[in-house]
DNA sequence: TTGAAAGCGTTACCAA
DNA sequence: TTGGTAACGCTTTCAA
């Protein structure tokens, strides 16, 4: 500690009070953080050891970004509230490969939920210069809102008109994983569907045709035709009976609907899963029926995010590069102009489920 | 559309604008947004109708913050990189119930790295008006800033004079772990510990007791003093050669630390993992090497995240409520002066490693 | 290399 | 119930 600290650090320090301190004008101070080049190295030095003695931590965020416009944050929209991205594993990967980029370029990321029913989001939104839109809001004003804002965006898993977006292929990894599954069962006995958020409502349950979600909007509604276009190859067809949705990608939703699946009668040989946290969900519902995977029964699942690598048995799944998406995202919204909309490669991985 | 729509929306909105717009003052549209009782009901629709179609979103945040001081936004300091706690099912579970508070209200939530090699981030430390800790921040130079700020506090998994903190009973928990392992195996036969950040540096392998970090500050170094209690009663002792150090808790790090452990001469009859994590990848280096689970070898973890549930064999463990311990952390965070600092209780679950 | 001063978009006091 | 107006802390031009 210093003898001579002064006892007065209670005041909450600005960069005015630094200045009269030090005996230099404001905008020195200012120019010490923020243009280096305008001041003489050893002033430079002198000031900011200063600032630091004396607890003073920088610019206020607030003043500055009104005075220019920007604050260097990163807004990442979630499509829903923040609470599932946590449990999600895909979310997850997402989200770390995000963050790596962004904290490897000094910037921050503010999370943010993509529903209308948080108002305090409102006035938040107006925070981050740029932002990454990770699958469609649940609300479609929070889309319209943002489009105003004339920031640089970058969708994730959903396009959007005159932005940059971030796709994986899902109907070709789901076709493939499809034909792989129809290969091996010999085209007979039922194949039952677990999808995930195929329709608006909320029931975990059979689906019906007419709710369906649009393709262009709905990664599920494209593994689904994928599914679907593969039976029909194989002369099959998988009628809405078996066609079950969930809600959250999350065990007891896949639980719940797997058991109604794996009650059907004639019993279904094999289920197409829309993720893997389901095709385990599945996985352990099968094991509790004594239905022996893969003889009498086989799964595929979607994503290939770590558990279902570890699995035992291992899940055989669609691999999606779920981080390497985060990075991309987070590289494509910090310099848009080098980028162009690409769709990421999928690949099946076939381990001992199907 | 409204057939009557200005073709003006080019120009960014600001309360004054839409105040000039309508004819009232600025106060007035202030009001409007921050104090319905201040103006008439009537006036106070209309205002808010006629923003909603001139494209104003509410008051700037930046400007609304500067004045008042105020955001709105509670920071949460996560002691590594964000990337880090994506990858953590604990850290995950705990965000989870940290978001679901502060969605509920209405809150946003601001995730920062509590490292001081990320320039970016001291601007933006005073961004959050109060902030949630989780776990000791890399850099002690975090904390000290964060003190001078004068916000509510409330610290995680470590303490902090005068600011409430949140913990489980770790010593406890690791307690009855060792305990129930020692009575399995007999007090006969080594058993070796691997431990989760145990000593300030990375390194993956044996510690050295010089280096251990403080017990005051370490949670991993609580753990440790109840494994040893826990032998010491059992008349064994725990030597250091047996006991791992890892730097993250992880699926590379665990096999590593291990591999290591069980090929130390005479093997070991138990390992105690400070997290499920470690224990997982443990189990699997056990299967690799035709070691029999639980014969010939006990395996206990930390944390219980869902994954050990799951697991086959499922994992025991002590359980910890992390997603509980997010719940309230965020509500102390927002209420300190209706709660007090606490210690919540951790529980051993009894499956099939030991 | 430094200083003076205008203004970024609000809020909150006080007056009307 | 409404309006006028002085801050809030900073950046940036322009001039010295």
């Amino acid at each position: 500690m210093n003898k001579n600290d002064k006892k007065t650090p209670k005041k909450r320090m600005t960069l005015k009070a630094v200045a009269e301190a030090l005996g230099v004008s404001t905008a020195t101070i200012s120019n010490a953080f923020n243009r280096p080049d305008q001041l003489s190295a050893n002033l430079r030095d002198h000031i900011l050891k200063e600032c630091e003695r004396l607890g003073y931590n920088g610019p206020n965020p607030a003043a500055r970004s009104l005075r220019t416009g920007a604050t260097g944050i990163v807004g990442v929209m979630l499509a829903e509230r923040l609470a599932y991205n946590f449990r999600d594993g895909c979310a997850t990967e997402f989200l770390q490969g995000v963050s790596e980029v962004l904290d490897d370029a000094r910037t921050n990321m503010l999370l943010m939920p993509g529903r209308d029913d948080f108002y305090h989001l409102q006035s938040m939104e107006s925070i981050p210069d740029r932002y990454i839109v990770y699958g469609p809001p649940r609300d479609i004003s929070v889309i319209e809102r943002l489009e105003r804002q004339q920031k640089p965006v970058v969708t994730v898993d959903f396009s959007l008109k005159n932005h940059l977006s971030l796709n994986v292929d899902n109907y070709g990894g789901a076709k493939q994983a499809a034909n792989h599954v129809l290969k091996q069962i010999g085209s007979q006995g039922p194949v039952a569907v677990i999808g995930l958020r195929l329709i608006q409502s909320d029931i975990i349950g059979r689906i019906r045709e007419t709710e369906l979600l649009d393709a262009g909007v709905s990664i599920s509604r494209q593994r689904l035709e994928a599914y679907r276009d593969a039976a029909a190859d194989h002369g099959m067809q998988i009628p809405e009976e078996l066609i079950w949705n969930t809600h959250e990608s999350n065990w007891a939703d896949g639980v719940k609907a797997a058991r109604e699946a794996l009650s059907a009668i004639p019993r279904p040989r094999a289920l197409l899963c829309m993720s893997d946290q389901l095709a385990m969900a599945a996985l352990s519902v099968a094991r509790d029926m004594s239905i022996s995977v893969p003889d009498q029964l086989r799964i595929v699942g979607f994503d290939d995010i770590p558990e279902a690598r570890r699995s035992h048995p291992g899940i055989t799944t669609v691999y999606q590069p779920s981080i390497e998406k985060g990075r991309l995202a987070a590289m494509m919204v910090l310099n848009p102009e080098r980028f162009e909309s690409r769709v990421l490669p999928t690949q099946l991985h076939v381990r001992e489920t199907a």
